[in-house]
DNA sequence: CGATATTTGATATGATCCATAACAATTATC
DNA sequence: GATAATTGTTATGGATCATATCAAATATCG
């Protein structure tokens, strides 16, 4: 339930004092680093999630909660096996999501008739309501934002290579 | 010190035996989902750790670990905290990460004389030795991966833009 | 039909990662 | 020279991720 993370930019956080005086002390070198792909998505997706919790403080969504709000009023009527799994989520640790997104009202699960072992899921109308209001969100504070830092077709280009590099890689 | 993960596709997973009978099931529609920058984000980092994991796995090197190799060569004689700040990774768990790089012989403390608080951080020959090793298996095996998908140019942009994110965001 | 296997949600549990507080030794500051 | 700050470290708790296992329900197959 973590929702904001005070953090510091890294390179800056150990400069200190002694740096004028002793002359060998400098922001280090990143060298090849900066080139890794790795560690430069790394470094964005945790940056984007910070960013995200932030823009979300009001509504207390994480990303994954967020996904699956999304996922559920896209598809409703799934049980918790199918959307965990679209999402990349175990069942077991689905469990608990669920419990925390149920004791909030913002979804249900309802036992199925056909398969009387599954729970259908669905939104409550505060669930709805409130998927309403982050979307809103996310869009005006959150992904505005990149493209005002990288253009609009730079950011279609962006998903767009970050998506196939999800499925293809 | 996991290596691999078995893991299949997400949405493959759950897709099992009934859906031809029962007509109502197939795979689910992400719908805003695959246009959400963290989700795609997250994803594409997942499958690069992943792929990363298995490019070094005769290496037996994480990301994590390659950074601080890369970064102490790139920086001989820097102290414990300058490189984990550097790197984002706080003190304390920076402390068994070194554990593990020093007990396998990649990389040595040294006290040093200026300050005998701090640790010089240096690679000893092998962690040196293995470190060439690594960049040639991440050159050719895993960065190189990325050009077949995208192609040069589009790599560069990629890495330029979420530096750019890294860094402004 | 009935025995066996599979699936679903759930619990328990462990590994790994991330973050904070506190401490001894050393150094900086005033 | 007293006090404050820094360095590496330990201890610890939270969050995330993964596996094994279970009971209930369903599917499969002889």
């Amino acid at each position: 339930m973590t929702v904001l993370k005070t953090s510091e930019k890294p390179a800056e956080a150990a400069r200190g004092r002694k740096d004028a005086a002793e002359g060998s002390s400098e922001a280090l070198q990143l060298g090849e680093l900066s080139e890794q792909l790795g560690y430069v998505l790394k470094r964005a997706q945790l940056k984007v999630f910070e960013n995200f919790l932030r823009c979300m403080a009001s509504l207390q969504l994480t990303p994954a909660q967020f996904s699956v709000l999304l996922l559920v009023e896209k598809n409703p009527g799934r049980n918790q096996t199918e959307i965990a799994s679209t999402l990349g989520i175990l069942r077991p640790n689905f469990v608990a999501m669920l419990d925390n997104l149920e004791s909030r009202d913002l979804c249900a699960r309802i036992r199925s008739t056909n398969d009387r072992r599954s729970h259908i899921l669905v939104l409550t109308d505060q669930g709805k309501a409130v998927l309403t209001r982050a979307k809103k969100l996310v869009a005006t504070k959150h992904e505005a934002r990149l493209n005002d830092l990288l253009g609009s077709a730079n950011r279609t280009a962006l998903i767009a290579m970050l998506s196939k590099i999800a499925n293809e890689f």
